[in-house]
DNA sequence: TATATTTGCTTAATCGATTAAGCAAATATA
DNA sequence: TATATTTGCTTAATCGATTAAGCAAATATA
């Protein structure tokens, strides 16, 4: 009884009328009655009438959905993109539909059918690790939905995108490290095919050779920057002849795994050897010592997503084309490479 | 022109023979011949045609979409119950959407249309820390829409539910403390109003009375269980004139925000103060030290509420009804609860 | 008073895919 | 050879909501 579902030719049978004026009336159409209107809200109030989602985006063309890919939903990062995207979209009448990656290829293909096959407006979305082929982006393109990237992007692509700048973010550390005195860092960088991850090397290249430090090939390593993988570089690390002074990961799962090798091996934090991470993930604080790091504007990144689709669907006209908006990211000194106050000042009995 | 959406329709013009026979050869049907199909499969595949899921949803009354709702997306547990959920839909044609009520009572609300107005076939939701009024899931349930609740469930709902025996969980831990030979264990629990915490807090009763300990009104605090809250709470046990030598706390964000002020105040762990927490988040085993903690089997609970999904779509003549599974969860001791063995393991030179 | 405009609806088509019903040709069976 | 069955499709209705087009009554304007 209650359990069949509620349409609009109910609601018109009820009410004597047809079910175009019906669906006027719910929408506010001025060629409506008042008296009319308010009829039909009171009834399909007291029916407990819900539209009909499919059958209007079908009818219209348009399901106000924006569908959204993140390689992880348990980094803090992503989670706090999405849930600023969430906030601008709810606001502009779309709901979005999360799907992760899990840095996998296939899962990305995949999570991109199930966002077309569900008709989404739009499309925000990071790439996964492994993803150097573009043709399942490409297909999105080709069917005239926005498409927005944000954090993991590609140049290639020709679509707007939205992050910080990497290349200067490893200027701003590797500057701090040598104002700390550091004179032999390494690199514990992401893949060079994902483009971030690329520009951050380059940005470490570029500055150590601007202050005249050694660029020795056995500092800089490439990683899947886990957990796992930051524990194993940094291992390799350690096992140099000539061992760096300083560490600077790409990522702050990776500097954990770093920092617990570190800790392990008994290596004094900073003053043998100082460590700064990637993303300002909220462990970094939590960890003893506490982790420098970058801060990554997540909420920020979030919100002009979001506000570059709103611009994109309301102007069909407005092409494609590359947007770049790079954010300045900010340097979070903590006491893992802070060697000018040594001591904790939470713990200081001063 | 790659532009326009490819129908059933276009492929029926190309072969000239009716869209009711395409609909047919896409889905094998038996009746159509084998020549045919591969006409239609070869079309379809050159015209990169994708079925437009709002348009079969609509007539066949069935979306094959699953609503999933949790209290937040940066917790590992949820993340990995969403995972171990959409394995196993997943793999029987149903695809899942995400959405998150951030703790709250509104937002859940606003969730649940959401996901009704998307047509979902069915929700798995965990409820948030603010809500009591249970009108919304009222409204899932006189859809005739299966919903089924894990960990954050509610017995009133006469729903499905899985999660963990968070009774037996507090006897676990209490008996550990007490093996440690702690003698005045303090209990930050969460709201009593949310079932699974009343549990655990009357298991904390239940397993100190039958130890013959003294049950401290003072020793019993409620929280919200963040980071900053359990920072508050514990700080307020350390204010009491007879502090306890041993404290549990019903969550690992909270029992991070313990730890912090203990390390601040110079006591020692687990010597002075023993502490263990809840949920076996990652960052109990990287903080130092390492934070004894219950692990809750997320990836099994995210399995049995897909399956008990599954198995209710599939005999929509079965009545939904509070079939309970609950599972047995395991203690992990750490370092912050271990007297026994004092030396870290890792740093051990013997 | 005669015409023009506005108001308040209805009718019918539509969005794409699916499916019950049915028909003609091909094949099988008696 | 006559009838029954199977094969391979087509026709037409349907899922609900929306919207262009249009019509009659009410109201405004000349």
């Amino acid at each position: 009884m209650s359990n069949k579902k509620i349409t609009l030719k109910d609601i018109a049978t009820i009410l004597n009328i047809s079910t175009a004026a019906v669906s006027k009336a719910m929408h506010g159409d001025s060629r409506i009655s008042d008296k009319t209107k308010q009829a039909v809200k009171k009834v399909a109030k007291e029916l407990n009438y819900q539209p009909n989602h499919l059958a209007s985006a079908l009818r219209k063309g348009k399901s106000n959905l924006v569908g959204v890919i993140v390689p992880r939903t348990n980094s803090n990062f992503f989670s706090s993109v999405i849930q600023s995207i969430e906030e601008v979209l709810n606001a502009n009448g779309y709901q979005i539909i999360i799907t992760h990656s899990n840095e996998s290829y296939k899962k990305e293909c995949s999570n991109i059918d199930t966002l077309l096959f569900t008709q989404v407006d739009g499309i925000i979305a990071s790439m996964a690790n492994e993803t150097t082929d573009l043709s399942h982006y490409e297909k999105i393109k080709s069917k005239g939905i926005p498409l927005i990237l944000f954090d993991r992007g590609e140049n290639d692509l020709n679509v707007d995108y939205i992050g910080i700048n990497d290349y200067d973010s490893s200027h701003l550390i590797i500057e701090h490290l040598i104002a700390q005195g550091k004179k032999r860092i390494a690199h514990i960088g992401g893949y060079r095919r994902t483009r971030i991850f690329n520009n951050r090397i380059r940005g470490y290249i570029d500055a150590i050779k601007k202050n005249n430090l050694p660029t020795d090939d056995e500092l800089l390593i490439e990683s899947s920057l886990t957990i796992e993988d930051g524990r194993d570089k940094m291992q390799q690390l350690l096992n140099l002849s000539n061992r760096p002074d300083a560490v600077y990961v790409a990522s702050d799962y990776a500097a954990l795994g770093a920092l617990q090798v570190l800790q392990e091996n008994n290596i004094a934090i900073p003053s043998d050897i100082a460590l700064v991470g990637f993303g300002n993930e909220p462990f970094t604080a939590m960890v003893t010592p506490t982790l420098s790091t970058i801060n990554q504007h997540s909420a920020e990144i979030g919100k002009r997503a979001a506000e570059t689709f709103l611009n994109l669907v309301d102007t069909p006209d407005l092409k494609q084309s590359l947007n770049k908006q790079i954010l300045e990211a900010a340097l979070i000194v903590r006491d893992s490479s802070n060697l000018v106050v040594q001591f904790d000042s939470a713990q200081c009995k001063c």
